[in-house]
DNA sequence: TGTACATCAGTGAACGCGCGTTCACTGATGTAC
DNA sequence: TGTACATCAGTGAACGCGCGTTCACTGATGTAC
């Protein structure tokens, strides 16, 4: 492989790649196509011949962000050290610290596109639901799942994103506040 | 008064004002200074004689925002035809679906000043969850109650931000799903 | 194996745009005398 | 009550900037014969 060629090979990925780390550093709000390329060592235009404008790369992000979210919780649900509704709640707030700005831009910051757009993201939303429901039905009556998964996936988007944004207090160990407040979903506030 | 004067005379709210009703229609990254001016009649320089920057005006709605947040926050606990809790959460919700572009700015879309800066920002804060906790110490013991209010303020945020963005299929009644989702937090799961 | 040629991933230059902000100014206001 | 003047909220013109995108092009690749 010789070390500058005209022709880059996989100049898609590493869009993608540099469209990625960009997203990350400096927010939704920053992600722009002269930036991305100016990162991969490469014209401006050149983007077009594999992304239609910079929409198409947000939607490619958050397709490919979509994509590993749902293999984490999948895996993360198969393990059985403890229940799988807990392990998956641990898992996606996981991969939201550690992609904050990826998770923003899943759902909607910066450009609508991405969170409507890509059938990935459509996907995930499926997903997540589907891996919810199937842990709750084993615990509760048919017509109270809906809503018992709408709950679960609230509780794990907002704890996701309070600890995205820095509003929790800092000072204790997170992944042990994560722990106790997925726990309360359990047994709810009534019982002290 | 003059339909025409040369001095507005409430510049510095109507300013404020129409850079809300921008935030609303067109989102935190529409939200432009020349735009805000060019709304109130008005030439974008004269902005600098109320604001030091645009980011000082998003900061500016952001603190509106917080304390009317706050007012409803409270006034809604104070009613007593139900728990505080559950009304407080309900309040919550709705003003968030009321105003879901000032309300995704007060959490950093955008702006990360506006959510940071502010004292009135800082405030809201404080205030919710001193008004979760007030709710909370009645029921539980003290080392319980911060995880309990960090799980209640997760469980309305991430339901807000999920009606916000759509992300609810419809078709049901948004505000028996909210109440009946906000109502698990009480029972937690495990009684089916 | 060698050559003509179609394909297409790259290029630099340029487009028009709208932005936030600065500047020197002007018009209105209100206060001191 | 009238006038000089300080104050300051407005103005238009201009700044430099970086953006997304288009254009006509050029260089490399690989296939047909």
């Amino acid at each position: 492989m010789v070390r500058h060629q005209y022709h880059h090979g996989d100049l898609r990925n590493a869009l993608l790649k540099a469209a990625r780390e960009l997203l990350e550093e400096r927010g939704p709000s920053a992600l722009g196509l002269r930036e991305i390329a100016r990162r991969v060592g490469v014209s401006a235009p050149s983007a077009y011949h594999h992304f239609a404008n910079l929409d198409a790369i947000a939607v490619g992000l958050a397709e490919q962000g979509s994509a590993e979210m749902i293999e984490q919780l999948t895996e993360a649900a198969g393990r059985a050290d403890q229940s799988a509704l807990g392990r998956s709640g641990e898992a996606y707030v996981a991969f939201a610290r550690a992609n904050p700005a990826l998770y923003r831009l899943m759902f909607g910051e910066g450009f609508p596109a991405a969170s409507q757009g890509g059938k990935a993201v459509r996907d995930l939303r499926q997903q997540t639901y589907a891996l919810l429901k199937s842990g709750l039905e084993k615990r509760l009556s048919c017509d109270a799942v809906p809503s018992a998964a709408l709950f679960l996936w609230a509780l794990a988007h907002g704890l996701a994103l309070l600890m995205i944004d820095g509003q929790i207090e800092p000072g204790e160990d997170p992944d042990a506040l994560i722990r106790r407040v997925l726990g309360l979903a359990g047994s709810g506030l009534s019982t002290g």
